[in-house]
DNA sequence: AAATCTTTGACTAATACTGACTATTATTAT
DNA sequence: ATAATAATAGTCAGTATTAGTCAAAGATTT
């Protein structure tokens, strides 16, 4: 039974709050007030416990009346997948592979139709056009990288 | 559970009245005692919650029987609204609006929730992380105007 | 000893709020 | 008519209030 750190200390805390309700809110200074940490240890807690692979989407606002909202969200069954896709298309993608690569979402009703022609809509060529073709590739890469990793949860 | 802030509060209650009627016409001075804030808050509010990108269009006058009116407006089926969107857009749009115009778009029942959220997240600043500012904006904004494109011309 | 993880704080970024000053329109006085 | 005054809204820059980043220092594990 180890992980006496504050930051397990801290972890457990707001899982203790995820355990009964979907989502938990807070601010930033409070929790760091309440545990006698700096703030910025807040995040570096969600940065390395609260992950997009472990199931927590988290969003925050700066400003007056500011928050850090974290959300538990199911992840789906064939993670496996899209790790595999995500290593495939790596940091550059042609427009034909991009294609193929959400038809072949769409065959495996990942995706349906409509969605599909909007996510092609995103990676097309003529969207992406700026005179420079690695850029480009570059850029569709990290949009479909984005959308595999949205799709690990559902909403 | 959010909302804290002053702003959102009033934010939310000329939105109320927006849900019942297509517009919502006010006296600047009136909101500001009503909610206890200097008059340029209104404008802040506006500035930042109803502009073209949340599917809202501003008017005002000015001096005797002044007013500000806000009228809600459906992005794609107004030539003129989708016409004034692009050139809000231009080549380079924040995160923010870019979030705000897939809401309205949401609102508008063009994209369900699901779609939303899948194009979300092909412009999120996580998604588009160059470690460049500008570029991460231009790539934004020209996802963004292929989406808009393939919408309008989607049947 | 090296590698990894945790903690800290200085600096940065985003958002909200305020008030002095400006601009516009309507009304009243001359 | 024209000018002065009143009654509105707009702008902008400064301050306040939050959260984020990053690298260095410290602690723990291998």
């Amino acid at each position: 039974m180890q992980g006496q750190n504050i930051s397990d200390i801290i972890e457990k805390y707001l899982k203790q709050i995820l355990a009964d309700s979907e989502e938990v809110e807070i601010r930033r200074s409070e929790i760091a007030d309440q545990f006698d940490v700096v703030p910025s240890q807040i995040n570096y807690v969600i940065k390395t416990r609260f992950t997009i692979q472990n199931g927590y989407v988290v969003e925050s606002k700066r400003g007056g009346g500011g928050y850090i909202r974290i959300e538990k969200v199911k992840l789906l069954d064939d993670i496996d997948v899209l790790d595999s896709l995500i290593q495939v298309i790596g940091d550059s993608v042609s427009e034909r592979d991009a294609i193929s690569i959400i038809g072949s979402l769409y065959e495996d009703d990942v995706l349906n139709k409509r969605e599909a022609g909007l996510l092609a809509s995103t990676i097309a060529k003529s969207t992406l056009d700026f005179g420079e073709r690695r850029l480009e590739d570059q850029v569709r890469a990290k949009i479909l990288v984005g959308v595999l990793n949205h799709l690990r949860y559902e909403d």
